[in-house]
DNA sequence: GGCGCTTCGCTAACATGTTAGCCATATAAC
DNA sequence: GTTATATGGCTAACATGTTAGCGAAGCGCC
């Protein structure tokens, strides 16, 4: 039962499996737990990923924010500048490259990092517990595996000639 | 490697665990093979889902598209009207309950599911076995003790006092 | 019939996702 | 040095995600 939707995981399912849609649902299954804290302290799912993220590694730029919290470069321009605006980064342009910039943590953002940080811990330890830690250790170990794995170039399937089929009118 | 971002998978990396972030990757690291194929019929990716799940069940009420899909109500409003004036889909409201609608798939958007689908399939066969068979029929079990499972409500974590972050200029 | 309550799809406002492409800077080739 | 190429962040345009709340339609109760 989700928090957000109020919905019974499921009424109707598909008969296809979908394994990109599983994770879709899987995640929402998660994060509907985490959502109203990080919300509560007026940040986003996005700007927390990434305040988490610079925690981590002290300062990052651009780019490597994007590679690690999974967020385009245009969606990222945005959501700096509004964590700029809200006083929670700072954006420097480095001055061996003129094109690259650092991105940091103001106190304030450190202040709630340290605040919000320890509420995520500790509600993760209660969804771990609901759903088993059996379980959630076998997630990491499989998650790891699609991820981290070594795989050769997947390839690409050969498409048809494009047809317009939003001239069709028949 | 992933198509979209040319990225490598992850050279720097989280130290903490992050279980939604993870699906997040893994479903961008299977849908990169797939976007392609949508895209080059003039769809998006939530278009694709809808006439997947209308092709499973003939036709569809919003509510249901909602679940079945994932995706929130006022999204699918937009993506319907969308799909509407492409002239995929038909919204008729009921007889019986002047609240509820009904959405069928147009004869064009019928032809573009049969022509498209089975490109999918395709596309996933490859990936199944550049993945493994073992792996995704690990996949498929790991995910479904997450999101089928019957659990209790997990609890919410008590919340501090809400404090005013953005005008804390300290 | 009137009243409260729920359900359904919707709008509004804002944040983010997605694609294409621009511009300045840096780097390599010549 | 000058040109070609590559890189990094950005803008623009559109689609979707997310929250709050509205208005009409059904439902139960009196």
């Amino acid at each position: 039962m989700c928090i957000r939707t109020g919905i019974a995981t499921m009424s109707r399912k598909l008969a296809y499996r979908n394994l990109p849609q599983l994770f879709l649902r899987a995640r929402e299954e998660l994060l509907c737990h985490f959502r109203p804290i990080i919300t509560h302290f007026g940040l986003t799912e996005q700007q927390w990923r990434i305040l988490r993220a610079i925690g981590e590694y002290e300062q990052l730029e651009p780019r490597e924010i994007c590679e690690i919290c999974q967020i385009l470069s245009p969606s990222l321009t945005g959501v700096l500048s509004r964590m700029e605006d809200m006083g929670l980064v700072t954006r420097t342009r480095m001055e061996e490259d003129q094109r690259r910039v650092i991105v940091r943590m103001t106190p304030k953002a450190e202040k709630l990092v340290a605040e919000l940080g320890p509420l995520i811990v500790e509600q993760y330890k209660v969804i771990e517990q609901a759903f088993g830690p059996e379980l959630i250790q076998e997630l990491y170990e499989v998650m790891d595996k699609v991820i981290a794995a070594e795989r050769g170039p997947i390839p690409q399937i050969k498409l048809p000639p494009r047809k317009n089929w939003l001239a069709d009118e028949s």
